[in-house]
DNA sequence: CAAATAGTGTCTCTAAGACAATATCAC
DNA sequence: GTGATATTGTCTTAGAGACACTATTTG
């Protein structure tokens, strides 16, 4: 009987046909837009973070950053590296959304997407609006339920407007997939994985599960109301946000005032 | 400048190193026991299939059944095959439960895993209790909280009894992951996929969303309930299991006759 | 009849939604 | 003062947990 050194020295792992993995990275960010009026607050929209391809395949379509698992990385570490690559940024928290594996997704040969969601802290990033120069870029998102039965993804940025239609295909364990009917010139299967990442996001969002994530340590209860209003594309009574955000915050002893009106207390993450 | 077509004629995956991508699949079903009172109902107890690994590595330990992608199928389509080759049953319902991707987990090489869990209706399956012929075992499932803040995850088979010791690693998005600090002779990494996939089935019972894959299409709401309490180890008061569920199940005009108690109803899932 | 499960009714408590009311600041 | 947001209070309603009670069967 052989030893289990001798097998591993006699296993060929090469025999195998073997797929590559990518890890594909959905990163959303809040952009806030300043009010003319000088009372209001800043509006707040939800947005994804594209690249535009250089090179074949889908040369000059937008796409999702993501990359080839390396040796030796997990494949989380893989996609925060890929969102490092394009943003310079941390990511403070990465949701798996799901495997892409469906045969043909890729042109270039047997690819299987790892793909998860991610969320940045708008302060962090440097800004970027309709600089044509960069191939990295921030996309409002909107995401809506259409007559027919589909979906309608609409990720915008300048005049570039990318708009795909979906089909629910099936929700299982809280875990909604889609099919592609137009993928409105985004590249591979990406419309599909948007669309899974941002039902996730939604899901998680009603449980405050992230919504920190996407304001810097210190925020007013408002700010959080509003990530919470602008992910889930509904609205809020502040006096109930607050009953329920309270056992998940600590109040600071600092105010935010200069907004012509009553100041607003900040609050940490509890 | 290339076209689409010249580019990818050039375009040679093989350049890059590649993982293998196996798909892992722990499967549950609820067993029952006969009682020795004849009026009482059968007990429950949850299990997961094993199977036990003739060649190196990890030789004759206990894993989780699981195969390599193969080229053509998708992940999903995988895992259905490999449950099928060691149940002759179609899963009603498969769940993701993540990917394991640590260096090293595989001592083969370079082996990423899809991890699922799988719901197997008990009545379809052919029992095989303690036959020591097959190599392929349902195992009676015990997942506890320790006092020193690690989890005990026992699986028992007639005298077969495997104890891994895990801690919790992290929790997100509702999706925790473990650390292996005892293996229990459970080969690979597949201690920790059992308790991420028992726990992604625990938070899942709570909402009834896989509770009607266990049984056969009619059933006792009692039944129902049992599901529920033997998965989440909890035991529930009838009056409010029966309001909560109401929703989600059909009557019909079928009884359960000849127990020594009152009739149950028979229920559809709605 | 006894023992067991099947099934119903209802009380209490909590959480959520709706909305009214007050506080505070910049102009 | 005016207009905006910040913050608190409270009424109502829906749902969950607890528990008492009735119904029905077989040995």
């Amino acid at each position: 009987m052989n030893s289990e050194n001798e097998f591993l020295q006699a296993y060929h792992i090469d025999d195998y046909e073997r797929p590559s993995l990518t890890a594909d990275v959905a990163s959303f960010m809040i952009r806030s837009e300043q009010m003319d009026n000088y009372r209001q607050n800043a509006d707040s929209k939800l947005t994804v973070l594209l690249i535009r391809r250089g090179g074949h395949p889908f040369q000059n379509c937008w796409a999702l950053p993501g990359g080839f698992l390396m040796p030796g990385e997990t494949i989380e570490e893989c996609a925060v590296r890929e969102i490092m690559e394009e943003t310079n940024v941390r990511p403070v928290s990465l949701m798996p959304v799901g495997i892409f594996s469906e045969p043909g997704r890729d042109p270039r040969g047997w690819i299987i997407s790892a793909a998860f969601a991610s969320v940045i802290v708008a302060n962090d990033v440097k800004v970027q609006s309709g600089d044509d120069a960069s191939d990295a870029m921030w996309f409002d998102v909107q995401f809506e339920q259409t007559p027919e039965g589909t979906s309608q993804l609409t990720l915008s940025c300048g005049d570039i407007r990318l708009k795909a239609i979906l089909k629910e295909k099936k929700t299982v364990f809280g875990i909604t997939t889609f099919e592609i009917m137009d993928s409105g010139q985004i590249a591979f299967d990406h419309a599909g994985i948007i669309a899974a990442a941002l039902t996730a996001l939604r899901s998680h969002a009603a449980h405050f599960d992230m919504i920190f994530d996407f304001l810097p340590p210190e925020f007013t209860l408002s700010e959080l109301q509003r990530v919470q209003e602008t992910i889930m594309g509904i609205s809020l009574l502040p006096a109930n946000f607050r009953r329920k955000i309270n056992d998940y915050v600590t109040e600071t002893d600092q105010y935010v005032r200069g907004a012509g009106h009553r100041p607003a207390r900040l609050y940490r993450r509890k």
